[in-house]
RNA sequence: GGUCGCGUAGCUCAGCUGGAUAGAGCAUCUGCCUUCUAAGCAGACGGUCGAAGGUUCGAAUCCUUCCGCGAUCACCA
């Protein structure tokens, strides 16, 4: 990420290069860096230099030092206009122009904060991957937000991004679904059933489950251990050797496997659409789970991995501080991690541009990846640098894990219906919606629910484990995405009744307000923080940036006077203040996949 | 048991590469709608930053040990 700085944010430059001539001219000394934070609320100024690391350096009175330094940057610096000494800080109160001076530069930009020429090498992104026997749960919410997100802030941050999913419509769980649907489906479909595709399926799922269990209980019944029973309950067994017809390509299986599948699919799409989140490409395990077994082959004669008596092939990490891990099966096939090896070489080959890959998958695959990125480095792919595991926490229940098969999953659909309902009651409630259109209420009440669930999940640091209480319904005061939304139609209002006044210059006499000068210095942040989620694969550092923003305005708007200001050029400056802030919250909330309303 | 992650106000969370008296929201309480949207603003209350050591001028932050919670250690995915 080496975005070039931008000369408006150059002045910690100036401060910092000021602060090491101060120090050469009044000590005839080097400092190696200059310390930097922004000065807290309690004290006057805009700008602290930390003046205790000097002391290695300097000798002296650390309070002697910051007024020594003080007084020369108000002398030789024009950015500097005041300064005080508190203990090892040394504050510096900044000239109004500066900050007149950069809203300037950027009152006019579109998509400020983001990078807009895109670096040649590209980056893909898989999230979702979900398995095709089941609807998505809150769990694939968190990581389909995740996923959309630090994709857009990537992009934001001047990378190409591909966005993709793997999706697990093989294996043996979709056989469970089908076989079910064989036994007592009664050739049901969405069409007669009424159903979501992907919900019909999931439903013949937790049939087979049921079935099973009955088989099970009965076999202990009559005598079978319960080991041995879970073993060889026969819906098991055909479910099993349904498996092996489709891999044996069995016309009539697989005839069934594509319809219940694309039942899934658009399902799925819809779930996909509401959440607003996409993919660039896809790519389907039935595709790609016979690929990395040549590699592995390769790897085998290059010494990297090993042959057991029994045939299987290892990989032995035990340098690295891990275990010995299987990647062939005795009888030549591929496991899971073989998969993978496969896919990602096979994903490079497809987009040579390709120069990294994030993987958007729960904590509970922290070591698996550990692992695959450990060997495809052995292997010696150049890309293998740029791997990284976009782990995230588990969202638990009060009553603890969900279980789909046990039915306590809180259903993806179900919750974003939620969601809607709730704005809607709350905007009801309100009233502040007269002369919108039923559509264009609809819309109004998506966009907030979905602002609502979005912010709710994505505010959380990723490695964190969420506790979702479906209870106490998401927030809409406080800290939460409606009230950022609330923020921005506030902003919109404004605007509508200040007319068209242009984006001219905003005159650089002017003295600052508080409050505008406390928004600008807010304002500036965003393009550093686009840069730093995006380092640290971090959607809430855009929603917490997003949060401190909105206090800020709304403090201002509280205090100050915008359309009822008497002096016109102050007047303009407000306006195109709030214009701008009201553009960084919506381009903000574009990296977090969650809309903006005019009106609320 | 080994490895990894987490532990901050009653609850949900911030706290960047160590820096000033640890910050928000919810909840509870007090003010503020004849002025730009009160989904708001201003304020009060609330903390042994899991515990103990260590490094440092300075530790919620870094190191060690311990405690608690979770995940993981399959010829499952």
């Amino acid at each position: 990420m080496q975005a070039e700085k931008p000369r408006y944010m150059s002045l910690q430059n100036v401060i910092s290069q000021s602060v090491s001539k101060a120090v050469r001219d009044l000590y005839q000394l080097e400092l190696p860096t200059v310390e930097f934070q922004p000065t807290r609320k309690d004290f006057e100024g805009d700008i602290t230099v930390v003046v205790f690391p000097m002391l290695r350096f300097v000798k002296g009175n650390p309070v002697e030092i910051g007024t020594k330094i003080g007084e020369y940057l108000v002398e030789h610096v024009d950015e500097v206009a005041k300064f005080n000494v508190v203990k090892g800080f040394l504050n510096l109160v900044i000239e109004d122009v500066i900050y007149l001076n950069f809203f300037n530069t950027i009152r006019d930009e579109a998509d400020y904060g983001y990078v807009k020429s895109p670096t040649s090498d590209a980056v893909m992104v898989e999230y979702s991957s979900p398995n095709t026997n089941k609807p998505l749960h809150l769990g694939h919410i968190r990581n389909n937000l995740l996923g959309y997100s630090v994709s857009e802030i990537l992009k934001a941050a001047g990378k190409k991004v591909y966005k993709t999913q793997i999706i697990n419509d093989r294996g043996i769980h979709i056989c469970k679904s089908m076989l079910a649907w064989q036994k007592f489906g009664d050739g049901e479909t969405p069409e007669t059933s009424g159903l979501k595709g992907d919900h019909l399926v999931g439903k013949y799922y937790v049939a087979f489950d049921q079935a099973y269990k009955a088989q099970i209980a009965e076999l202990v019944d009559s005598g079978t251990s319960k080991e041995q029973a879970e073993k060889e309950a026969p819906i098991l067994l055909e479910a099993q050797e349904m498996l092996r017809k489709w891999e044996s390509g069995e016309v009539a299986t697989v005839t069934l496997w594509k319809t219940m599948n694309s039942w899934v699919y658009d399902g799925f799409d819809t779930t996909y659409k509401n959440l607003g989140v996409d993919f660039d490409t896809l790519y389907y395990e039935s595709d790609t789970y016979l690929l990395g077994r040549n590699v592995v082959k390769d790897g085998l004669e290059k010494g990297i991995f090993f042959k057991k008596p029994d045939g299987s092939v290892w990989i032995d990490l035990t340098e690295e501080g891990l275990d010995e891990k299987i990647v062939l099966r005795s009888d030549g096939t591929a496991v899971y991690m073989t998969q993978d090896i496969g896919t990602a070489i096979q994903r490079v080959t497809d987009h040579p541009d390709i120069n990294g890959l994030v993987y958007t998958v729960g904590n509970e695959q922290d070591y698996h990846f550990k692992v695959l990125f450990l060997i495809l480095k052995k292997l010696g792919y150049q890309w293998a640098q740029h791997l990284y595991h976009l782990s995230y926490g588990m969202v638990d229940l009060p009553s603890g894990k969900m279980k789909s098969r046990e039915g306590t999953v809180v259903d993806a659909d179900d919750l974003i219906a939620n969601m809607e309902e709730t704005a809607e009651e709350i905007s009801k409630e309100l009233g502040k919606l007269d002369g919108y259109s039923e559509t264009e209420k609809k819309q109004l009440y998506r966009t907030i629910g979905l602002g609502a669930l979005k912010y709710y999940i994505l505010k959380v640091d990723p490695k964190k484990r969420i506790l979702f209480n479906p209870e106490e319904s998401v927030d809409f005061q406080g800290n939460t995405g409606p009230f950022i939304q609330y923020t921005y139609a506030r902003i919109q209002s404004i605007l509508r009744k200040a007319g068209d006044v242009g984006s001219s210059e905003v005159a650089t006499s002017l003295g600052l307000h508080e409050k505008e000068k406390e928004l600008l210095k807010q304002v500036q942040l965003f393009p550093e923080t686009v840069q730093l989620a995006a380092e640290n694969y971090s959607p809430a550092l855009i929603a917490n940036y997003t949060y401190d923003l909105v206090k800020e305005f709304n403090s201002f708007y509280q205090q100050v006077s915008i359309l009822g200001e008497p002096n016109e050029d102050k007047k303009h400056l407000r306006v195109q203040l709030s214009r701008k802030v009201g553009e960084v919250i919506a381009s903000a909330f574009r990296l977090l996949g969650i809309h903006v309303p005019d009106r609320m």
